[in-house]
DNA sequence: GTGTTGACTTAGACAAAGTCCAAGCTAGGA
DNA sequence: TCCTAGCTTGGACTTTGTCTAAGTCAACAC
């Protein structure tokens, strides 16, 4: 996570408490929060920060490439720090748990020419689901 | 669609004005309107239909399985009423046009036993994201 | 170390999408 | 034709996210 931090700042990021607070959140395995849950816990550890910074920064940190925003059940967005290593997720049907996963193959693969209806085709999102160990 | 309006009265729909138009508002391929879009539509036809009757009208479909809820982007719910026959979606990046498509092969081959963290899977929604013809 | 400045943060107003409720209406059976 | 459970309505409310004007501060120059 320290090397997100010095990757930011020879990008020419200001290196702010804010900042780092929201990075530190972030960090880890499997981890999908909303922004509120970002909000939530960085309040914990610095209690002055703001909703309005927590989505400035999660918007930046999509469009820099160091997260990914998932949207997969029309509700809140969730954020995701595993930007660099392409994956997929596995969400529980009842609970709402969220799991990476890494299918094989090229999911591009599956879709013939005449599938495609023109479209120049750059990027597939799949969302495995089903039930939990904890939920069946 | 007159067949979805007779499946739904014999199991136990009202046949009401509202619900008729809203089920004529979502008929045809490739329809994937958000709420707010199928009431504009609805009030053209009838114009003191409600918010909250496209809202639950909507909901009851999902419910019963004659229409799919789509949330691929964070923003509002699309709703899909090609529900009887399996598909999956591709998008434009740049205009937000959406196409069903047909992938060959099970999605959930690809992904190994151990990849399912103790899931029972029991299906894969995948979004194929490119350029659309008029967007490249 | 100190000063400067533009980028960053803040609180709160605002907006979009969706849910809920009490009151009134009506489709379809008796 | 009447009755009533189920449907519809408008509006209040909630959740999620965006925007703005004013104040603050990280990083650079000296």
């Amino acid at each position: 996570m320290s090397d997100l931090l010095e990757r930011l700042r020879t990008r020419g990021w200001r290196l702010t408490a804010q900042r780092r607070v929201v990075a530190e959140v972030l960090d880890g395995d499997h981890v999908h929060l909303t922004a509120d849950e970002v909000h939530a816990r960085a309040v914990s550890r610095l209690p002055e920060i703001s909703r309005a910074t927590v989505y400035n920064t999660l918007g930046e940190l999509v469009i820099l490439g160091e997260v990914l925003e998932v949207s997969t059940d029309g509700r809140a967005k969730r954020y995701d720090p595993n930007a660099h290593h392409s994956h997929q997720h596995l969400i529980c049907s009842r609970c709402g748990t969220i799991r990476d996963v890494h299918p094989v193959g090229d999911p591009l693969a599956a879709l013939s020419a005449d599938e495609r209806f023109g479209f120049a085709v750059s990027g597939a999102e799949i969302t495995y689901r089903g039930l939990c160990p904890d939920c069946h």
